[in-house]
RNA sequence: AGGGGUGUGGCCAAGCGGUAAGGCACAAGACUUUGACUCUUGCAUUCGUAGGUUCAAAUCCUGCCACCCCUGCCA
């Protein structure tokens, strides 16, 4: 087997294994508990445990950790298949934790018979209690040392059902003197009556995560086994589970740290609380930074592995990555893939006062950012257009060039504009703007030489869809916004921003074949994909992410 | 004497005894029929802190400090 070179801790772990013998391939799972969608702090673990198997040249296979049939559901199970697909990562096999139930339950056995392991009948209170604190040794359960007849007859009871759920357990008996809590004599199975979403009641007993995640590991050829931070201190526990089970495979536990993103909630149960509570339409929300909620929003799943790669590995457990980051590497790839299309999502009436007669077809085919684009775009020039109301003020500021009265500006793709006055209603707010146009600029004729140093994009609403956009605003409220102080909701202590919500718009977009598959760059609005939920006579486009925009308006 | 982890610029992050990579963000400038994109430049005399070893330390040693995880019959 040969190694590559290491991209990150993992990897050198791997290459150690590789070149003492430990192991001759790369074999890794990813396993996630179908308890919840995944988020993007999941696809950090897909990636590495998928990724890595793929450059080693050898296999990951997906399975599910079901063993509390009290948190899953099969829906979660779609879903998560649903996710890593997109995501373009390929499953060697899907298993499940229940399918390993009676391997799992004949080592239990082995174990009793070997005198590892016992029925303790202590109640959880009680045995919370004897477990010991933080700083003080745990005691000894009165019940650790029962002949191992009667542990095996008490497990199969367990097993037949013949007691009611807490009254016993079976634990592994390690050390209630050990400095980590998580080896005195930890719980390794307990009795569960529930429906389980794939394998019903046959069981009455289910194993706990400590004890059948090493053993599943081992009988399925994993290797090497990637999780979070958080098991770390579950290791030699861990490896106490594989010593003892007498499995030949010996996998290994590797732990890596979680990936948490500033200004955003992530957690199955925050997300699930949203959820719950209405804060978002439902585990796709686009605010949401659930695999389905940014694929809904249009995100591309190589800006995703992008962006994972790009934030690295390192076992900083405080490290917290600007949401910027992750916005520039959905902006990089969008760039390079979306079509240029003219939009307007404020409109404003734009009338152009020496045009007369009808509206002007228009030909451009300068959008050169998009492959194999040879088509045509045909615009209407008219009498009557539309433009950004952000594009004008009624008083210029310093450095502002775009629309105000006296200013020249050019019309994307067709004429130089001078503004010459505008209309505003009772309240100030401005509802026609005047102007007129310079007929010898049109784009690609000598005259269009003429540089102006504005370019605004417009929209004829005779000859565009009208359209609606979702656009919306970050979910968690920002730390120094005002609205922070009148917040009402909070998960976790994040502050939800009150102003959050999904908000649907009329606006305008040029006339095209609209393709489900294609992101579209709407001209200085940002990039937009089309819903789900989209139809023929209503389109619906979804803001994946703005622009940057390096005009600043100054603050008074 | 609880155990296990981690500390490099605003945010990630290389570095593994030879004199602080890179990216994001930010700032300035060039280019531009998207104020996008692209380009150019700037941005840590210092690596949690205090000592020590060394010709030489972010890198080795010692003490201290800070933060994260662990007291589910959850995963």
């Amino acid at each position: 087997m040969k190694t590559v070179e290491p991209i990150n801790f993992i990897e050198e772990k791997i290459n150690e294994d590789l070149k003492n013998g430990r192991f001759n391939c790369v074999q890794t799972r990813h396993p996630p508990e179908p308890s919840g969608y995944l988020h993007i702090g999941h696809v950090r673990n897909i990636i590495l445990n998928y990724g890595t198997a793929e450059r080693y040249g050898g296999v990951c296979n997906l399975r599910y950790d079901d063993t509390n049939p009290l948190k899953e559901s099969t829906e979660f199970v779609n879903s998560i298949q649903n996710d890593v697909m997109w995501l373009g990562y390929h499953w060697h096999e899907i298993h499940y934790a229940t399918e390993y139930f009676q391997q799992n339950y004949e080592i239990a056995v082995k174990l009793i018979k070997e005198g590892k392991a016992y029925v303790c009948d202590l109640s959880p209170e009680e045995l919370s209690k004897y477990r010991g604190t933080l700083t003080e040794p745990g005691k000894e359960s009165p019940y650790r040392n029962r002949s191992v007849e009667e542990n095996l007859e008490l497990f199969e009871g367990m097993k037949q059902g013949k007691y009611p759920a807490g009254s016993r357990c079976l634990r592994a008996k390690i050390d209630m003197a050990s400095p980590n809590i998580n080896m005195r004599d930890p719980v390794i199975y307990r009795i569960q009556y529930a429906e389980h979403h794939r394998i019903g009641r046959s069981w009455n007993i289910y194993p706990s995560y400590d004890f059948s995640h090493p053993l599943d590991d081992c009988l399925e050829g994993v290797t090497h086994s990637i999780c979070g931070p958080e098991f770390e201190d579950h290791r030699p526990l861990y490896d106490w589970v594989v010593e003892n089970s007498g499995l030949k495979n010996k996998s290994r536990q590797i732990e890596y740290t979680n990936l948490y993103l500033s200004g955003t909630i992530l957690g199955k149960r925050n997300i699930k609380k949203l959820v719950n509570d209405g804060i978002v339409s439902g585990f796709d929300d686009p605010r949401l930074y659930t695999v389905a909620g940014l694929r809904r929003r249009g995100v591309l799943p190589e800006s995703l592995k992008n962006f994972v790669y790009a934030t690295g590995l390192s076992k900083v457990n405080t490290a917290v990555v600007d949401r910027a980051f992750l916005d520039y590497y959905i902006r990089e790839t969008l760039n390079q893939k979306a079509r240029r299309v003219m939009a307007v999502l404020d409109p404003v009436k734009l009338v152009i006062t020496n045009y007369e007669g009808e509206d002007e077809e228009i030909f451009t085919e300068d959008f050169p950012q998009i492959e194999g684009n040879t088509e045509k775009h045909a615009h209407y020039f008219g009498r009557e257009i539309v433009v950004e109301r952000s594009d004008f003020l009624k008083e210029p500021i310093p450095k502002f060039f775009r629309l105000f009265v006296g200013n020249e500006v050019r019309l994307k793709g067709a004429y130089i504009i001078k503004c010459t006055g505008f209309d505003e209603d009772e309240n100030g707010k401005v509802t026609t703007i005047y102007a007129t146009y310079d007929k010898d600029t049109k784009s690609g004729t000598e005259g269009a030489n003429r540089k102006v140093k504005g370019t605004i994009h417009w929209v004829n609403p005779k000859h565009a869809y009208k359209v609606t956009c979702r656009l919306f605003e970050n979910l968690v409220a920002e730390e120094d916004s005002e609205s922070v102080e009148k917040n009402e909701a909070e998960t976790d202590g994040v502050r939800i921003n009150p102003n959050s919500k999904t908000e649907l718009t009329e606006c305008y977009v040029e006339k095209l074949n609209y393709n489900m598959d294609e992101r579209y760059q709407f001209v200085r609005n940002g990039y937009f994909t089309l819903d789900p939920d989209t139809t023929a006579d209503n389109l619906v486009f979804n803001r994946t992410i703005t622009l940057k925009d390096s005009f600043k308006m100054p603050t008074l």
